[in-house]
Formats: structure tokens, C-alpha cells, sequence
DNA sequence: GGGTTATAATAACCTAGGTTACTTTACGGC
DNA sequence: GCCGTAAAGTAACCTAGGTTATTATAACCC
């Protein structure tokens, strides 16, 4: 039985899925879901930046991004403005009611994450998280997207803004 | 900065995007995509299953799992058939068409995990799965899906189809 | 038996992603 | 200046998921 390879597909699959669903359940009535809120904290930290940057922090394709970006703004959260310089950009920019749900949103995704990694180590936990960063380096790498990205720097300490979503250092 | 378990879940569903992207990638022309070919593969194993019973195994819902059939059967690799003494029932078996795709399938899969999982030693890719599998259970019993599942069984040997996809044992 | 409740499947809506193609605008070479 | 190319954004298609509601059928209770 040489199947460990496809179990971990398969782990990985399920947990981003049940994980994404609890996620956005308990986030109901928020009115915001976990992509959204994922955005919006990219916003909340780089404001200004256009879609194109938006899309390569969240290292998924422009066209889903604009969408995520269109259901942000109908909710009101985010303000889509003209670049003064180059008309074909639009900059980003977060309102204040983003703000205030952004910060509910934190509580509630750690909330989540310390029910769902409870009775696992902190070692387990970082060792777990090193081994993902490094799948995810070789994805990065692989072919789907040039990114600009290079080859990986997943666990780049400041330079890869997707893997700090905390609150503003300063 | 006490964002560690927020990272976790967000390499968790990078990791899950890029690794389900990157397989239909390569699985393009084959007409089956990573999903279905899950689907597939229980089937291959559990001929005659309900829908009830496969989005048990898949862990998912009915409605999408029925769609994914409806898929499935439109490219001729699945037959509905009524049941005999419960005429709500319709029993899923693959065609013979399943048979060969599934393997093609199952060594895509396989030369896929083996690129991506490069370079992370067994040790450290065993116990990945094991914290995956520890919070795969800790999500199956929270809340969303009583699933008569229990509470947690993920790592149970031979009562959890989902997590056994090689080859038919006998 | 008849009425109520539960279950199997499906339909109709939603978000999150990807891919491809198209439009608008900048930019670079000449 | 002009033309070709490249880039920003968007639109239109696809699959994968979830949620809610509906229908058909069983099962159960009396």
C-alpha cells in the first residue's frame, strides 16, 4: 500500500474544505466570508494597491479576484479608485465599516483555528505548518504561474505578505 | 504576533487550491477532473452505493455530490440504477469506460504528490498527515455535519473508505 | 388501514476558484 | 508621431462546494 502520497491530497482537500465551512458558518450573519475577510486584510494592510497586486498577494488569477473585489464593494467594504497616473488601474482601498468587521472577523477565524488545533503541540503545529510552506513552495514553482514569484519564498519572513495577516507591526 | 494558527489555515487552503489546480492541470484531456476522479475511485471500490452513502464516504453533501454524478454519468463513466426494493434509492456503479481512466487517473495523481512532496523526508510528511488527520477529526465533530459519523474515526484502518484509495485489497 | 415523520434525491440559489477571450490603455521601438 | 506589444481589468464560460426547499417514497405509530 503505497498510497501515503494521495492520503495527504486527500487530507489536505478535506480539511481546507471543513475548514472553510465552519469558517463561513460561523462568520453567517457577518456578512462577510473567509475569502472576503482574507482580502480584506491584504487591503486593511497595503491600501491602495490595484487588483493585479491584490491577486498575486492572495497568489490567485486576476479574474477571481475582481469578482471577490466586486462582491467586497457591494457590501460596501471596499472602494475601487482611478489611478491619478495610469487609467487602466483601479486602486483599492478599504472603507471605514471595513474596519470594524475586519476586526470582528479576526476574533472569530481564531476562535475557530484554536478549536480546531486544540490537543495538537505547538511543535506538531510548526512542523506541520513548515512541511505545508514547503509544498506550497513547490507548487509555487511548478508551473501553474510564473507570479513573478520566483522560485519560493513561502516562508520569507516579510516579504510575502499573504503569510502575515496579523495586525499592523506598525 | 500570535497569528500561527490564522497561517495554518491559510497554507491549508493555498496548499488545497494549488494542489487541486495543479492536478487538473495535468489531468487536462483526460475529461476527468480531481474531484471526479475521487468519486470514481470510491465507486471502483463500492459499486452499487447510494448517493447518501458516497457523500458520506466523500464527506460532503448530498446536492453537490449528486452533481458531480450528474457530471460523471454525462461523460459516461457512471450508471444510475433504480434499487430494487426502495425505489427512492439509485445505485451508483462505474462503467467499464471507469475502469481504464481510473488508473490513468490514479498515476497522475500519484507523479503529481511525488513532485510536489519532494524533499519533505517521511518522517516529516507522517506527521503532517497525522496533525491533518487530528484536526480533519476535531472539524468532523464540531458542528456542521452530525454525519452519524461520530466523533472521530479519520484514522481508523478499514472502517474509513475515504482514506483508502489504492488498490482493491482483494 | 391512515396520518405523521423520516429519508433519498434533486432543484435552485449562493461563493470560490480557474481559463479564455476581449477591451482599454501604456509603453517601447522606430 | 505611429505601430506593435504588454499589461489592467473585466466578462463569460467551467467545476467544486454549501444551504435551503421540494418531491417522492418508506417507515412508523396508532
Amino acid at each position: 500500500m503505497d498510497d501515503d502520497d494521495i492520503l495527504f491530497a486527500v487530507l489536505v482537500s478535506d480539511v481546507s474544505r471543513m475548514l472553510r465551512t465552519e469558517l463561513d458558518r460561523r462568520a453567517r450573519g457577518q456578512g462577510l466570508t473567509r475569502s472576503q475577510w482574507l482580502a480584506l486584510s491584504r487591503l486593511a494592510r497595503f491600501p491602495g494597491v490595484s487588483l493585479s497586486e491584490l491577486a498575486e498577494m492572495l497568489e490567485m488569477e486576476k479574474a477571481p479576484a475582481g469578482r471577490l473585489i466586486d462582491r467586497l464593494e457591494e457590501g460596501g467594504w471596499v472602494r475601487r479608485d482611478p489611478d491619478a497616473k495610469d487609467r487602466r488601474i483601479k486602486r483599492l482601498y478599504p472603507t471605514a465599516a471595513a474596519q470594524t468587521i475586519y476586526k470582528k472577523m479576526r476574533r472569530i477565524t481564531r476562535e475557530t483555528m484554536d478549536d480546531a488545533l486544540a490537543g495538537i503541540s505547538s511543535g506538531q503545529h510548526a512542523q506541520a505548518c513548515e512541511v505545508l510552506a514547503m509544498v506550497k513552495d513547490r507548487l509555487l514553482g511548478m508551473n501553474g504561474n510564473g507570479h513573478t514569484n520566483g522560485s519560493g519564498n513561502a516562508s520569507a519572513p516579510d516579504k510575502n505578505p499573504n503569510l502575515r495577516i496579523g495586525n499592523q507591526p506598525a
